[in-house]
DNA sequence: TGTACATCAGTGAACGCGCGTTCACTGATGTAC
DNA sequence: TGTACATCAGTGAACGCGCGTTCACTGATGTAC
């Protein structure tokens, strides 16, 4: 987007281009910045232009409008999120499995509270009036796909529990995500998956959207530790617990 | 709200008073077919008002402001969800637990389908603005008063599994949903409740939010499947499971 | 039962705000010969 | 290396929109004597 089409992936070379990335790149930061105070129903360009010190109209040099910006930040965000997921979980031996899980969960919970406004924004209710493009199934798709990953390393180990036999209907319903997987991963394993990222969010969630007020005592280490503690319990569920959940 | 202070709970009685509740009603039917439509962050009070053939100051002799317009949307929502969750689990007789449970997570299934702005307007990210006041809590309970209520009757029907031991940090972590429950159930068993709690509301908020697009199969059958295939998997790990999840 | 006064519903104009987006224009930067 | 032209960044005004909320006012309904 800000490269010319049919540029070369290289660094921009004239002072207008290295300008126009610079620009570009300072709009993108305002807009961040701007998104986590307000979040994104309340994400302006004439705000955005008004803090750079531009003129409204002159944000549409580099963005062609509201909608490209949301994009561009939702991208970003998923980005923000799976780099910080990956890295987490990378850290970890790649053969305790549990851990590795532990690390994704963790990572998840840390940058939504880090970033709940771009946490919001991605897993959030969708920004009214706002439809995603095709553009954020790459970067949507990098904390399933380690989650999955650990499911199959899993598998592929010979340490996972007997996959159990799933009834045809519930295996036929996740046919789509089984394909991408190849065709390789029993469905029960997949949907343990799948159980355990909605589990994961639902958690996340919950806590970011004031649903554990009255419910779980409020500060970090309270909250840390009945995550970490439901976490677990989650992983159970995977074939990833080891024994009991209690510790 | 719509009744003078100090007055007996009883009907309105004069012309006025029956013309000022019926507005009012009509405002909140407006205001709420606004919402399913639009969404809350699009709520506007001059909406209501045109629609219902008023001039945009005359709402004010019933309604404050947007904001209490938005609370009342929001208790209704609650309601509306506490009472569908309600009667749905209120049908099945009271020792069949797993079903007890199902139920409850198919009728929150159904009625967010059925709500999606109303749901996302209680279980989405935060109303930009918008605090919500102390008079939400009460609705807000009843669901996980359903399925508290089902941990309680398992546990004192004696047919519960052993409660497992609690870590010291985690058993104090949840104390404020330990007094609400009168320091009777056991730690785990809360635990395991508000586990189901949140892996239900996280994969119902998964589906609404388009996050099994490319995942799960589009179309109810599929949906349905995988959803109930789900709940009985979280039924397991609050011990409601009958042997093996796969049916 | 009839009249005088108080209460309330609804009007219409206004204030002040912010938004996304377009468009004709100026002046600076880059390019081709 | 120097000049003529093309490209692009940024300006400022404008269009058209909608919002929440306040306020002085009219006219209808209710209440007290």
């Amino acid at each position: 987007m800000r490269q010319t089409a049919g540029m070369p992936i290289d660094a921009p070379r004239t002072a207008r281009e290295r300008a126009r990335a610079e620009i570009t790149a300072e709009i993108l930061d305002t807009a961040r910045i701007h998104l986590a105070r307000d979040g994104a129903a309340a994400l302006s360009l004439r705000a955005v232009a008004r803090d750079l010190g531009m003129v409204s109209s002159a944000v549409y040099r580099y963005v062609p409008n509201r909608d490209a910006l949301l994009t561009m930040l939702i991208i970003d965000a998923y980005d923000g999120l799976g780099g910080a997921v990956e890295t987490s979980e990378g850290a970890v031996a790649r053969t305790d499995y549990l851990d590795r899980f532990l690390a994704t969960c963790h990572a998840v919970r840390t940058w939504a509270i880090a970033h709940p406004q771009e946490y919001a924004l991605i897993y959030g209710s969708p920004v009214p009036g706002y439809a995603a493009p095709e553009d954020t199934i790459g970067p949507a798709s990098r904390v399933p796909v380690v989650l999955i990953t650990i499911i199959v390393d899993l598998q592929s180990s010979g340490r996972a529990p007997r996959p159990a036999p799933v009834d045809a209907g519930v295996a036929a319903s996740i046919a789509p995500i089984s394909d991408f997987a190849g065709g390789q991963v029993p469905p029960d394993l997949l949907l343990r998956g799948m159980a355990s990222w909605s589990g994961l969010f639902g958690a996340v969630s919950f806590e970011l959207y004031g649903h554990l007020h009255n419910v779980v005592a409020e500060g970090t280490a309270a909250r840390t530790a009945y995550f970490d503690h439901q976490m677990r319990r989650v992983a159970e569920g995977l074939g990833l617990g080891s024994g009991t959940v209690a510790r």
